[in-house]
DNA sequence: ACTGCTTATAACCTCCTGGTTCTATAACCA
DNA sequence: TGGTTATAGAACCAGGAGGTTATAAGCAGT
């Protein structure tokens, strides 16, 4: 699981022109100016984005003459959603590891309260 | 659903650093000196990486005389998984769509391999 | 061979990021 | 009051991100 990845990953998603062209990828394979065309920003903007996707491997590119074809890639996003999902259980698991906790607490606090009230001075002995 | 909060929550993900910061604080709170002693990198560096958490909301901070206390917040990180999960959903329901398509098309070659059989100059009609 | 379309590259700018060191603030402790 | 601990802030730096324009390169059609 490179962490390599995950930065180029989570950076990549960082940015709403790039969630927009993937968003975009998830409905096809789209030309670098069908790309564009949405957006107010010059093509080589689009061809940097996309540039950075490719590097996160995000998308990958074909060749059809003078087109270079964009298709999403499902490995990058699988292992990124695995890290927030891991993430989320650990988590999950801690706050279970802390209700255990405190329902032990509140235990002691009940034999505490006992305790006090055939010792009144508090000692534990 | 705020761009700008995912833009902040990806962000915020895309460094190590703050990965591991967000890792130990999963497993309860923690102080700014705590979370700063695995790391190879002074206090004031850790000092910038919490105000980065902190700006996409991922980690508030409480008080505990001199120390401030962090602790994570499960808001953005659900509306970064949130947005994982739709994007996946959509592009399952793309392939579907191009599923569908693939069979129509694989229907109308063999439509057309009829066509030819009959009429073998290939016209359309 | 020329023209047009599609894409990438180069050079440049500005702003942000991630780190540093040094210093200030604030609370506790004696 | 003075010292220690915990944290934040300021000033600085190098490098990268995101944008621009102008240009080059590859391929297609006539």
């Amino acid at each position: 699981m490179g962490t390599e990845l995950l930065d180029a990953t989570f950076a990549a998603l960082a940015d709403p022109t790039r969630r927009a062209i993937l968003a975009r990828l998830a409905g096809g394979e789209a030309t670098v100016t069908e790309l564009a065309e949405p957006f107010a920003m010059s093509q080589p903007a689009i061809s940097k984005h996309l540039k950075v996707l490719e590097r996160a491997g995000l998308v990958s590119r074909g060749r059809d003459a003078q087109r270079r074809p964009c298709r999403l890639e499902a490995r990058p996003l699988r292992e990124a959603t695995a890290w927030l999902a891991d993430f989320r259980d650990y988590w999950a698991e801690s706050y279970q590891r802390l209700d255990a906790l405190l329902d032990e607490l509140k235990a002691v606090d009940r034999t505490d309260a006992e305790r006090r009230r055939t010792r009144p001075d508090g000692t534990r002995g």
